[in-house]
DNA sequence: CGAAAAAATGCACTTGTGTGCAATCGCTAT
DNA sequence: ATAGCGATTGCACACAAGTGCATTTTTTCG
């Protein structure tokens, strides 16, 4: 193998000549129900092997779909986006799409920046898990017949898919979950990301409370994360009343807030203080934490995700809500009944 | 099966038409020192906007280098992982990349195919997380001037640029912070993975421990991950000598271990019980664990994999080591002297 | 004002595919 | 033997860009 070969990518009409065929030939052998003859076919393969060609999917994608999906997603460190990203690369995968993943801030500017490689890649669609794009570049993707998706995001922007957990279920259940242990004096722990999603959780939380008469104490930190939730718990427990239930919008802000809860101010879970989550990420499940919360149903959204890219028509505004699992642990007790 | 390309992307031959000029002029005026007027730029610049025009970087891709970098990587879920796929993503992105993801099972099979993608979209270079691709592959790549980057993986693939860290260092070392904390009863945690790097800790670990005239109990449970941590714990302390100091070859591993240790055997730590980690993910500085680690200092590599992207000469077969930094936590009893 | 130099522009070719259309090949039935 | 017919095959074009080269157009300077 001294072959001193200039290093470039092999071409379908390299393999063509030493076949000794067309290059129409080479095509056809490499596209499903095309015409070609046995003989012919063997030739190609055997010359395809020994140069070592592979088709060249970008020259294919000129001509038609380009089958690249871009992922536009931040803070990809998380667990749950971590999860997010793992599980539709996979099914993507499955379904012969390729993932391009854009690492952005949630900040409207790179946002933008991202779609418009998304545009410049001609990908098929563009699957936005985090941030929330301007409703003019969404209109240029649709105008250039590129699909949008956007997952647990604001719902405003007209000709995008949608498709996100049901929020408002899960604000409403927690609160059920926390009064039937019996809690009395409830709290609420946010962050500052103040996400639609995030807000719907909170809203009807404080809603369904209200119209059982009891309020409930909002404490919102700093970015969505262990520490913030860390952050919240300290505050909240240096006030004078301390509560004995709390719903916390993201499992990471409860764990951070049960560590401090228990450490510094010497709480028992779910004796003195009750606490639910929501995500499920892997850590909840963890024997230090076994936090009850809501699991968000991935792999179902992520099938929706690619049943929407096979069947674009389908796809025009429409709006999917999929149900969070509750996931019942150790974090909140058992109720009366 | 003749999918017709609904409203089809922008070209560049349609802004030409509009703006009045040569479809050479638009081109000219989205390259760099190209020569253009400013008057027919502008004219370009306003057509372009007013249509929605992005360069496709496909058709782009087909003469010159495609800016496409392909990440073949499993267990993206692995919060080590997940860090690496973000901080390379974005450096790539930062210094004018794209990165393609490939989700991958670790064995042989799935990584080739993963591999034979990457080809197939003429990705410039392709960064290998998991799994060790079979060499033949690997030389298929080069020979089409792929640039092949392994991380963490077995350095006896000739060709392809290595990087990872000192794994060795990692495991005396462990063992001297083991030692220094008085430990006389030696273990080691680890998966059934087998991977080069992981089986560098252990052996380093137990040689050194020999060196000193200690023995060290090898536990290996099952993939790597927090549950097999849980599954070792319970054999170790199920046996009749329980160790009184450990390395787990992994933080996950760690974490699992500790959880039961502390939670079925009533072990406190580091009092009962010293353990160290490997890989510093985010968990490992939770208030509820703070276990000693060393970091693989993601952002360094992750330059260092740009580097040898831009300087490809450079990238023949080198093998670059990077040293882990050591975390000192509060799962290690501080040392005598 | 006019010639030479400089800048701008367009033509045509290149990249690697897939495919419509027409030509050719091989085989069967009359 | 030859027409008929379906299965192969090759040509040429399309896709969307960048660029060398020749051809304008503009600018500069004597």
């Amino acid at each position: 193998m001294s072959e001193l070969k200039p290093p470039s990518f092999v071409s379908a009409q390299m393999v063509a000549d030493r076949a000794g065929v067309s290059r129409s030939a080479v095509s056809r052998t490499f596209t499903d129900g095309a015409s070609v003859s046995a003989a012919t076919r063997r030739k190609v393969l055997e010359a395809a092997d020994a140069l070592g060609y592979h088709v060249n999917h970008l020259a294919r994608g000129l001509r038609e779909r380009s089958n690249i999906v871009c992922l536009v997603v931040s803070d990809m460190t998380t667990p749950i986006r971590a999860r997010m990203v793992d599980v539709l690369t996979r099914k993507l995968q499955a379904s012969g799409k390729i993932t391009m993943v854009i690492n952005t801030g949630t900040d409207t500017e790179s946002v933008s920046a991202a779609l418009r490689q998304t545009l410049n890649y001609r990908a098929d669609a563009t699957v936005v898990l985090s941030g929330t794009p301007p409703a003019s570049l969404i209109e240029t993707c649709l105008a250039n017949g590129q699909q949008v998706i956007l997952i647990n995001r604001d719902e405003r922007l007209q000709g995008s898919s949608n498709l996100g957990v049901d929020n408002a279920m899960a604000g409403r259940e927690a609160l059920y979950l926390l009064r039937r242990a019996g809690c009395e004096r409830l709290g609420l722990i946010t962050s500052n990301a103040r996400t639609a999603s995030l807000v719907e959780r909170e809203t009807v939380f404080v809603e369904a409370a209200a119209a059982e008469g009891v309020q409930v104490v909002v404490t919102e930190a700093g970015p969505t994360s262990y520490e913030s939730g860390q952050e919240a718990a300290r505050r909240v427990f240096g006030r004078s009343e301390a509560p004995d239930g709390v719903f916390c919008v993201t499992d990471l802000l409860a764990l951070g807030f049960m560590d401090v809860a228990r450490q510094d101010f010497g709480l028992k879970i779910p004796d003195d203080l009750c606490v639910v989550g929501f995500d499920d990420i892997e850590q909840a499940g963890w024997a230090s934490y076994q936090l009850t919360t809501f699991r968000q149903p991935l792999n179902p959204m992520a099938d929706e995700v690619v049943d929407l890219l096979l069947q674009p028509q389908r796809a025009v505004s429409e709006r999917r809500m999929i149900e969070p699992i509750p996931v019942w642990r150790r974090s909140v007790r058992p109720g009366k009944r």
